[in-house]
Parts: C-alpha cells; structure tokens; sequence
DNA sequence: CAGTGGTCTAGACCACCAA
DNA sequence: TGGTGGTCTAGACCACTGC
C-alpha cells in the first residue's frame, strides 16, 4: 500500500517548501489535481486537508486553495519533534551528553508520572544539550524498559526516537505538553550555564504509543534566552 | 446544511467530555455507528478522524477507537482560544481593565508586524488581565481598523472575537504563535503587579482572516508563575 | 475466520465566488 | 452562469486484530 494522498501532499508540499509555488498563488484546482494524479476527488481533498492542517494553504470556497507564506526559521518544540530533528535546522553546533542512564524500578514518582504498576523497569536518562558550548538544555525522561530493552549510551547522545522507530519497531503516536516556567533548582544550576538567569523554561511531555500506552515522561529545561516554542493552529468552531 | 459529521462529533465529544464514555472503552465500530445515524461510512468516517485530530479517541487497525483520558484542568492557549474562553474555565476571579483603545495610521513597526500599507487605519489596544486582583497578564493588540469598524472600550473588556465573529461576520481562520520568554521592560513592570519577577512569558500571535487577510497582531506578556501553555500533538510521519 | 479500521472510487447535490 | 470547494453516498478492496 502506498498512500495516494501521502504522494499527492509530499509532492505539493516540497513544491511549496521549495517555493516552486509561491505564497497566494492558487493551486491547480480539485478537478484538475483529480485528473493529473489520476484518482478521484476525496483522494485530492484528503491530501489538501493534511496541507491545510500543516499550515501550508488555506482553501476558499468558490475560489481555490491559496499558498500561504512559509515560516523561516522553523524551530518547532510544537508538534511532536525530537532533539535530533530541531538540531538539524539550527545553524549552531550541538552536542549532547549523556549524564545519567540506568534501570530502576518504578514506585513514588516515577509511578505515578509513567502510570505503571509498582518495579515495573524503567530506564533514567539525563542529558545535557549544549549549543555552542554552552549547556543550555537538560532533559530527564523515563521510559518504560520494556519498550526500549537495549538502550545504550550511544542511543541516548543520538537519537532515542530514531532507534525506537526504526530499530524496535514502535509506533509512537501521540503526546500531551505542558509549558511553563519555573525556578531553576540547585541541581540544574550545577550542570547547566544559567548565565545569570534564574529561571528555565520547562516542557513536560507524556508520549504515548499507539496502543494507547504511555511510554515516556520527559521534563526538558530550558535556558529562557535559548527557549522558543512556535506554533500553527487552526480555528475551531 | 447542517454537517452530519459535525453533529456525530459534537455527540460523541460530549459523551466522552461527560464520561458517559469512560478512558479505555472501545467506541461503537464504524459500521454500527454509519447504521445508527442513517448515513455512510466516510461521514463517520470524518467524525472520528476530528476527535482523533482533538484528542478524544485514538483509533487502532483491526480493533477499534478507544477513548482517551480527557485533560483535566484544560487550560489552552494552545489552540486558538480568546482570553474570555479561557477564563471560564478557571475558578479565581477575573477583570480585564482597558488601558489605552486608539486609532492610529500604521508605519514603521504597526506596518511591518501587520504587513499593510503605510497609512492603514489600524486599532492599537492595550489591555491588563487580573487574576484574583493581581495585575499578571498584559495583552498588546494591532487590529486591521477596517475589519473592526466599531471596536468601542465595552467590546474590548468582553471579548473582540465574540464580536468579530458575531457582530462583523468575520471568520478567524488560523494564527501563528510563538512563545519565548523574555526580560521586563520598565513599562511592563509599571502597569503589571511583578511579584519580584523580572521575566514575562511572552506570546507574540498573528491571527488570520478566512481569506488570509492578516487582521491581527498580539503581544501577550505573563508573569511566569500565571503562565501555562499545553498542547495536543499528533506524530506526524 | 469474521470483524475492525484504512484507502480509494465515481458520482451526486450544495454553497459560494467571479465574470 | 460556470467553476470552485464542501458534503454525502454506496460500494469496493486491503491490512490488521483476535479468536
């Protein structure tokens, strides 16, 4: 099975990216689209939906579907991007270390977060981010062990969804965040450079699989000038 | 016209929100649900693809959409989501408090964030939001004049969407945001009651019109300890 | 194997926009 | 008025799940 619709929208989109089409150009219509893919019309539209969703047009009844302008500077914590991905878009240098990686088994805390039952194993994964040097990020997660049973040091600095994915084969599907910003405690002080701020904008994600099993809990600080969360979102009526 | 589908998803949203559905139960199948509302497949179809989108169910291959934890204490700027809609959902006591409403003539910054021509007529507003009597939210809005003809200091202390959407006609289509955290300026820190803060959690929105007419720029500045962002978020692949 | 959701089709009618 | 997107239908075949 190869998706009509996924063709159709990768196509358009890297059109756009590309900016082959420009921002308020109309695109082909719905009936030409369905005769140049070859398919039928709700194919076309399911693709056009995803391009809509995705910030890429906006449609206009009884006019068309007009290109809209491209974000520069992509730097999306939003959706549901890794470390490694955002890096890729940064012009900076990144380096992560890997401070802390160990099994443990789950009770208090860590219990509830991951909503497990009690010694259920769970691996402990501290890292520090650092961009161009500086140690600016620190992220703590948990992660049920028996998803992930040979994570390694090397995973970790890499990339853990990458491994997940292509590696064990998990789907992972969905995730509920939270921004806030909070007090920097002593033991972020230690291993980050705060450069005089005392505060860290903090991101706490709950990843779940598509089974519906939560898999991960991570907390990921933030120093505030290195913090940027952007968004695309849709009216709901 | 009336959407079928949009009347499935109302129905089933509010059975879930109710928990007349309980987390973890399998919804009706897609051929059962398609025979007790007298109509097809695709249209519950389209129903279930929406409350997947908002984070009600999570559909499985071959077994069936399950219903997800709802948020409790939701508290979305995420989304797009008005100062009003928002307070409702929260117990303390909330006063918004017109600072300045003025008409000016855009150049220079109006003009650049807004993207119009030098000279558009355009609403400056200034508004401070207190929670239980506390001066912590400051909003700073630039309103295309022409889509708001009649914006008096009474629309602007209740909700300016209410009365775009309602009153004008107009239809708010779809924004993007960005949320960093930045240090107080000295008027920041005159108007709002700083708690010994001396960072702000800012948002910075540009909203747009159905026909992609850019109509709106915010700045929204939060004490950090009153600030909480969350989101749903979908993998995408 | 039967039942589930995932994709695709060909056609219909409607609401909206511009000429 | 003709073309656009919005909604809906009835049916088909596929991939996946669980028994």
């Amino acid at each position: 099975m190869q998706r009509k619709f996924q063709a159709i929208y990768d196509l358009i989109a890297r059109e756009i990216q590309a900016e082959k089409m420009e921002a308020g150009q109309l695109l082909p219509s719905e009936n030409e689209l369905t005769e140049r893919f070859e398919t039928s019309r709700e194919t076309v539209r399911k693709a056009l939906q995803l391009l809509s969703q995705n910030g890429y047009i906006q449609k206009l009844q009884g006019k068309g579907s007009v290109v809209l302008e491209q974000n520069k500077l992509p730097l999306p914590v939003s959706g549901l991007t890794s470390f490694k991905e955002l890096a890729r878009s940064m012009s900076q240098t990144v380096e992560t270390q890997v401070l802390a990686l160990k099994q443990k088994l789950a009770e208090g805390y860590i219990q509830e977060v991951l909503q497990c039952e009690k010694g259920t194993p769970v691996w402990e994964l501290h890292r520090l981010r650092k961009l161009d040097g500086e140690a600016v990020i620190y992220d703590k997660d948990l992660l049920l062990a028996a998803c992930a049973p040979a994570l390694t040091e090397a995973i970790a600095r890499d990339s853990i969804y990458d491994y997940l994915e292509q590696d064990v084969g998990l789907s992972i599907s969905y995730a509920r965040k939270e921004v806030v910003v909070e007090e920097a405690g002593s033991a972020d002080a230690e291993v980050m450079d705060m450069g005089g701020y005392q505060q860290l904008a903090v991101v706490r994600s709950a990843v779940y699989l598509e089974d519906t099993t939560l898999f991960q809990y991570t907390e990921s600080k933030h120093r505030p000038d290195k913090f940027r969360f952007v968004d695309f979102a849709r009216r709901t009526k």
